[in-house]
DNA sequence: CTGAAAGCGCTTACAG
DNA sequence: CTGAAAGCGCTTACAG
């Protein structure tokens, strides 16, 4: 294979000149550039990354780590974390860990520390506890709840705030006894403890007292399965309610499963609402009302926070940036006819998601 | 940052020695070991990948090139290939073309052929007549149907035979016109045409003549989107049906919703078959009956035989590897009850997914 | 605007 | 079992 000295000789000039010609260096002779370029393409020459990383001291691959691609928000949050990276000429590895320590630790530790430039991390396990362990000697931004103020950079939303609305607005349609699945006692921290300090705070605000009997903890993982085993509990309780608050979307949707199972009207006898506003749940029946955590702000913050950090260029204290949060309302709640509040009318989800990319017309499938 | 040259003045040994300890070469002595191992912590040595990348002309690093994570079977199936990879010491970076035939293109270009020791490929865009395209110098795998006999590894699974199943659970239930949600008139070969033989197949077998009524192409994207606007045109055009077969979860639960949304019963009136055996098929409501495509075994056999052509060890010829199927029968086909044809009876899911890696006891959410 | 030399931190032969 | 030398293919100063 070519390197970089074949194409200096082929093109007559030295390694350097090659070298400047494709980083973009400015101050070349144009009739050299051209002579350079048409060696390059006669050899078919390509850099070998490697050997430019290991000189540079960059390898132009950031980590993304996340708990797994299983989980919808993070599959989505994995395609706008790598479309966001492209634009700055970056790699994407994602790391799952599973939500292991061990596994979240070992991001931190950077066994791969040579491999990336900087790292994107949301954590799972690790909690407020371990905020010393971000203390990292390469750029780093976090991501979620876990650590809230933790020594990097971290974007994140305002989960009380945005927990909140969704509360208020089951509040705002008259609904009086709202069932959590989510909740997390054991939690000192984290997305489980933030949305149910937003869900207390519009009951507080409404005058209702707080029923713990209406609190379901289906565990640390929010699967489809676990908000279906929540709802089932509730249901064999015989606990009375007249709607739900999924503390994430597949909560949500698994017990919206077990609640149209179990002859439950959607949303007369209950509404349902959940959080992340997942592809899906335009597509669930009925449509399911959810919290937009602003996704795709989320990755491109994070991405431009990572940049800023690996050039150098970032503050020198961290920063802590809040995605804007919309509530979008749907037939979860409000049923098919216009909503009582004046939301728009809802219609069966026909149009084209403006985020999914264009197939050129040449493609198949 | 300390280099092998500081661990092994530490140890008093050469560069050498500590590079045979860290690739666990076996002949040496315990003690030479140990003290190397010690100058390692002491001095918390983490080796440069990018050196010995370049001198080793590995990068440890495969590529897995998929249409967008968004689709729920990709994000599952690069968590399966994550996963696999990972026991073989592999990194894996995602490159998601968006099914852009350009971007399919750079894949095999080999933009990136320095960064990465091959290539797991599950191509959109590119058809048959870009077979040729696969022949590139670095080790890859094909996964898919868009080019069946293409001139390298290739893992997929019998699409046919599978599509011939779904269709004859659906006939032994006793429908008899069962409308197609994905069939692409305009492919050549891939998922689409292939199942749609196995469908053709299976109607043949049975005696039933075909009613491109029936037959809906809703494009080369197979989201939950174009499913439900497939079903939205048969019940606009009064086609009157009794099964649906949407060639992949998404397509079937989209059509699943706007059934459910016009009034239909599920199953009583209209059958509801799906494909890929995403999770989600046992959150619908009702679930959905759908074809299990082996995706673990994909992924696996993927990495393996990747793993062989880049340790050389693989069989001169290219190699075609077909996973095992199944049909896995839920509530969208055969309700609530016990299944005629004696299938178990369903239950809801409440069950764990075995799939999900277990979360570790301390952590939290 | 361009060149010649040195060196990033490893591993590969080659010796012993 | 271990060592000394060379070199993987680039980029970084340093000159001019």
């Amino acid at each position: 294979m070519a390197t970089m000295q074949d194409v200096a000789r082929r093109a007559g000039v030295s390694a350097k000149t090659v070298s400047n010609v494709l980083n973009g260096y400015p101050y070349i002779k144009e009739s050299t550039r051209a002579r350079v370029m048409a060696a390059i393409d006669e050899l078919g020459y390509q850099m070998n990354i490697s050997a430019r990383n290991l000189r540079a001291g960059r390898t132009g691959i950031i980590a993304l780590a996340i708990p797994e691609l299983s989980l919808p928000y993070f599959a989505q949050l994995s395609d706008a974390v790598i479309e966001a990276a492209a634009t700055k000429g970056w790699t994407v590895v994602i790391e799952p860990t599973g939500g292991v320590r061990e596994r979240e630790l070992e991001v931190l530790s950077g066994a791969r520390r040579h491999l990336v430039d900087g790292v994107i991390f949301s954590p799972l396990a690790l909690g407020p506890d371990d905020a010393d362990h971000l203390r990292v000697d390469f750029p780093l931004v976090l991501l979620g709840e876990r650590i809230p103020h933790g020594p990097v950079d971290h974007v994140t939303m305002n989960n009380v705030e945005a927990s909140r609305a969704a509360t208020q607005h089951l509040l705002d349609l008259g609904r009086r006894r709202i069932a959590v699945i989510g909740a997390f006692p054991g939690e000192q921290m984290g997305t489980a403890t933030v949305r149910l300090n937003g869900y207390l705070a519009a009951l507080e605000a409404a005058g209702i007292e707080r029923d713990d009997t209406l609190i379901t903890s289906p565990g640390p993982w929010w699967h489809r399965t676990e908000g279906a085993q929540a709802m089932q509990r509730l249901l064999d309780a015989d606990i009375r309610f007249d709607a739900v608050f999924g503390f994430n979307d597949t909560l949500a949707l698994g017990a919206l499963h077990v609640l149209l199972w179990s002859g439950r009207r959607v949303p007369e006898d209950v509404a349902v609402v959940g959080f992340d506003n997942i592809e899906e749940t335009r597509f669930s029946m009925p449509p399911l009302t959810s919290v937009e955590p602003g996704r795709l702000q989320i990755a491109r913050t994070a991405v431009d926070l990572l940049a800023e950090r690996v050039g150098g260029t970032g503050p020198a204290g961290q920063r802590e940036i809040y995605a804007d949060f919309t509530l979008e309302v749907r037939e979860s709640t409000v049923g098919r006819q216009r909503s009582p509040g004046g939301a728009e009318a809802v219609s069966p989800p026909l149009e084209a998601d403006p985020t999914v990319t264009p197939l050129d017309a040449a493609s198949g499938r």
